[in-house]
DNA sequence: GGCAAGTATTCTGTATGCAGCATAATTTTA
DNA sequence: TAAAATTATGCTGCATACAGAATACTTGCC
């Protein structure tokens, strides 16, 4: 498998294999983030024709990503009436950080294992950028930086279905949470958990990972709780 | 919001509101067992002319539902060319059991430490019917009832999210899975570990059911090895 | 006979049309 | 004047129509 003939895997590794992208998959990918910005507030319901109008899309691709993102949990289907934008709960949210600090947990023991040094090296390099941008007070994208730390790390554990199930709980509460972070004391919790989290990484300390995590996703919920 | 006037409320327990169902949840349950049942086989297209009318059905809802099915890891989506019934390699088997084995662990921890005594007493039910299918050797029913087994299980944590993201796992090897148990050996192997775990749970002994549910699933995965 | 090019056909992706339900607006009636 | 009934409007659910891509087929050529 690695090479053989080798002339159409080079070619396919210089040129990577340009997917057609369909409506329906921009459309999805555009409608995710306005529910994550706040552009589609929570509660709100979606009118098929306006935001297709506004997307420049008929109704038809969007309507299949409205079903695709009511099975990604963030809009909720009302037969006959239509798609609201999925309102959590605080039960929701004890719920969904419960699954993923096991998640996350699972992630983390599977990269202290198994993951390169490389790879830890990059996660360390992402987070020395975030906390960059926390000196200089760029909240979005150190928020952004600080997303993509908790991806990386479980995508450091080789579990491609585990990176897929993190993937959508995260993307449910992504903007509670960046809500969540608004105080300065919040933030700065937030920032000394993540810094503990690198180094029981780089050490490959499962125990003293697990624990951390636990902390920072319990942490997560009480810095979210009045958000809600 | 406990009664109040009542009647309301009473006529809603005794004749709960009909829910209006739409097309494409029919069609999407509808497929989600053609899948699991292998009408629809791994790598097998989907034509969406032939299968509409075979379920009577044009090609807008059932679209809608292939989505889905997509969302949930069931089916392929190859722009242009269409969509395929998701074949599972062995590594992507080795994954989903790594993240439901993790998952189970979550919710029989939770099910230990919270479940109702009526609960797990009821799940004790549902494996006494599972061992006198199994006596009869009645595979199927057998096997409903395992999977509704670890499904309650989960269930019995109080925890929706985690049932939710256990439900789409278990959906996709579900059907590995029956192929899986056909050996005498085996079946009685799984059937032994059932017993100790419903045991666990019983004496809401946490590390026993840990240890029980990381064999149950390490010994699926072997289970499962050679159908791949 | 086998291969290549060109043609035909099938199927997907998207738009649009229509019927029915839900809700808002309006009128009617006590 | 307020509540109930009725009409009117808007929006969803589904079917169908059409364009373009992908595949299957046919024909010609070596």
């Amino acid at each position: 498998m690695t090479s053989g003939a080798g002339t159409l895997d080079e070619a396919q590794e210089a040129y990577p294999r340009i997917q057609r992208r369909t409506l329906h998959d921009e459309v999805l990918e555009r409608m995710r983030d306005m529910i994550i910005e706040g552009t589609l507030a929570p509660g709100q319901r979606i009118n098929e024709g306006l935001i297709g109008a506004q997307l420049g899309v008929s109704r038809t691709p969007l309507r299949e990503a409205i079903k695709t993102l009511a099975s990604e949990g963030l809009v909720e289907i009302q037969p006959a009436k239509g798609a609201i934008v999925r309102k959590f709960s605080s039960t929701d949210m004890r719920h969904i950080l419960e699954v993923l600090k096991s998640l996350e947990q699972l992630g983390g023991r599977m990269a202290c294992e198994n993951a390169s040094d490389e790879t830890i090296a990059a996660i360390r390099a992402l987070h020395d950028e975030m906390m960059e941008q926390y000196r200089v007070r760029n909240r979005l994208e150190y928020f952004k930086l600080n997303q993509a730390i908790h991806s990386a790390i479980v995508a450091a554990s080789g579990n491609d279905v585990l990176v897929e199930m993190h993937g959508t709980l995260q993307a449910r509460i992504k903007r509670l949470r960046f809500i969540g972070n608004e105080g300065p004391e919040k933030w700065a919790g937030a920032v000394a958990e993540h810094e503990t989290m690198i180094e029981s990484l780089e050490k490959r300390d499962v125990d003293a990972l697990m624990e951390v995590i636990r902390l920072h996703m319990d942490s997560t919920r009480l810095r979210v709780w009045d958000v809600l």
